[in-house]
RNA sequence: GCGGCCGUAGUUUAGUGGUAAAACUCCACUCUUCCAAAGUGGUCUCGAGGGUUCGAUUCCCUCCGGCCGCACCA
């Protein structure tokens, strides 16, 4: 038995999803919708029970943290005050020939003004110095096209106030040429909708782009009502939608996915950063938890200069997809901006008061934000492994197994019978197959010879095959419990079976 | 959103201007005392729409979807 890389991963673990029911393209039969994903059978299960962790171990196994379930779709005044309304919003302009795209409020042209009259036109990126730049490109264009006359000194507008009769005569910045730059098209990653039967403008409304403002928003309902104190987190699960321009990668970047966040308030003289290194290891040992290979995972710290302005700083956990390396789990530290920004944009305070200091703050943020699907895809794609394996014939063939974690795998254990035309057989295993599925996912199964059983359960990474053959029912009630992993069998009993379950399935 | 390549069964592929095939998978039955056994039978396919044509899965156009690169990723 022998361990390879598998040289198409991605492609390996995409057409395993469809072909065992994990995941399937929305709306395949009108030709898919591009973004949207639904999870089938197993891949449900799968998604449910990564979700079940998190929400045990970060909410309901500790004192400190509380859930919270908020609507997707909230007054549009808080994607105001959070900035995703102006920070979405940005038109953009390509030029059709360099390929180059540019932010409209971020390109500025002037017109080349000679004795009184327009001769054409320049254009150059924000910089420190626009109008320079422009004045520049003004005085080069007279000369080169040998215009007489005096030049006026330009006038920047921006790209945004450009009109129609302009466009087409302003050179693109990458190649000095007009004709290349489309008009300014809004890219708005929120996706609209409308409250109530009337469509104007005053009913518009946004499907969440995070679930982090819900957990803002709610911060005073929840610290008046839930008995907690600082520091604390609130947590919660759920649907995000995000008009993604080029969704890639199969669920890595959709535009309707699953979000995991948790806001964890702390005393603003706290130290952040105490606590910013303190999420970033729990997160970590999190996934290493639910079986993500510690070899796949990887920090980076974003460069100060890209930060929001009030931003203290944020970690990526990185994950070694199959694309590359790729942000899984971002844990930013944000200061006290958003709970500042609800404050003045509502007018409701959302400081709490210090008995200590007997003074009011809002409280610092320590966030931990990934999305469920990417957990699921970077499950999937750890776990997948192509063994070599010999038959007793000493005929070589791929065996396909996915080393699931026994805390998230879909199927906890397969119960077969040894043959199925034996109803001694059956009706024992029946039996057991009832009993675990009280408390486990459990599959039955009787189609097939034994083995091609095995390499079945071995595909969706069941952890455990028990087997009831006729020891089971002639002699000592024992059966074979086949690992996966290893392939080993060895005879146990159902107490035994019980107590590995109660051990391993948490 | 731009450019290149691509779209035949659940999967991987073959093939054709006269409505399509193989392997594996899947389902049923028979058989089977521990790692994809065998036999028999069966289900399922030319991404969608238009055009050219007597006839299009094949040629052309549009759309949709996929991969790669660029850009985007608040």
């Amino acid at each position: 038995m022998s361990a390879e890389s598998t040289p198409n991963l991605m492609e390996a673990v995409v057409s395993l999803a469809k072909r065992r029911g994990f995941v399937f393209q929305s709306s395949e039969i009108y030709g898919g919708l591009n973004g949207f994903f639904d999870y089938g059978p197993l891949g449900v299960e799968l998604k449910k029970n990564i979700r079940d962790c998190w929400w045990n171990d970060m909410v309901r196994r500790r004192d400190d943290i509380v859930g919270i379930e908020t609507s997707i779709i909230m007054h549009p005044k808080v994607w105001q005050a959070s900035g995703h309304v102006d920070g979405f919003t940005d038109p953009l302009v390509d030029c059709k020939v360099s390929k180059q795209r540019y932010r409209a409020d971020q390109l500025f042209f002037a017109a080349v003004t000679v004795d009184g009259e327009v001769k054409g036109y320049v254009s150059a990126l924000e910089s420190e110095d626009t109008v320079g730049a422009l004045q520049a490109a003004a005085e080069s264009f007279k000369r080169k096209k040998a215009i007489q006359g005096t030049l006026a000194p330009v006038v920047a507008v921006e790209f945004t106030e450009a009109t129609e009769a302009q466009i087409p005569l302003i050179p693109s910045p990458a190649t000095g040429e007009p004709g290349s730059l489309t008009p300014p098209r809004a890219f708005n990653m929120m996706f609209e909708t409308h409250v109530g039967p009337l469509r104007d403008s005053a009913s518009v409304a946004y499907l969440r782009p995070e679930t982090a403002q819900g957990m803002f928003v709610d911060f005073k309902n929840v610290v008046d009502t839930g008995r907690v104190k600082l520091p604390f987190g609130i947590a919660q699960t759920g649907k995000s939608f995000r008009n993604e321009i080029t969704p890639r990668n199969f669920v890595f970047r959709s535009r309707e996915f699953e979000q995991m966040e948790m806001e964890f308030f702390i005393h603003e003289d706290d130290d952040w950063a105490k606590w910013h290194r303190h999420w970033i290891d729990w997160c970590k040992d999190w996934l290493l938890s639910i079986g993500l290979p510690a070899s796949h995972l990887s920090e980076y710290d974003h460069l100060k200069e890209k930060l929001a302005f009030y931003s203290k700083g944020t970690t990526d956990i990185m994950f070694k997809f199959p694309f590359g390396v790729q942000e899984l789990w971002g844990i930013a530290a944000r200061g006290n901006y958003d709970l500042g920004q609800h404050e003045k944009a509502s007018g409701v305070p959302q400081a709490i008061f210090d008995e200590t200091t007997k003074k009011k703050f809002i409280p610092h943020v320590i966030e931990p934000a990934v999305g469920l699907d990417r957990i699921f895809l970077a499950v999937l794609c750890g776990a997948y492994a192509e063994e070599q394996v010999t038959d007793e014939k000493g005929k070589a063939e791929t065996r396909t197994v996915l080393r699931l974690s026994p805390r998230i795998a879909p199927v906890k254990v397969a119960v077969l019978p040894l043959l199925k035309n034996k109803e001694a057989l059956t009706e024992r295993a029946k039996e057991l197959y009832k009993k675990l599925q009280r408390r486990y996912a459990v599959f039955y199964d009787e189609a097939g010879a034994i083995g091609r059983r095995y390499r079945r359960q071995d595909e969706i990474g069941t952890p455990w095959c028990v087997t009831i053959d006729f020891d089971t029912i002639e002699k000592d009630g024992t059966f074979t419990l086949r690992e996966r992993d290893s392939m080993e069998q060895r005879r146990v009993t159902e107490a035994e079976l019980l107590a590995l379950l109660d051990e391993q399935v948490y």
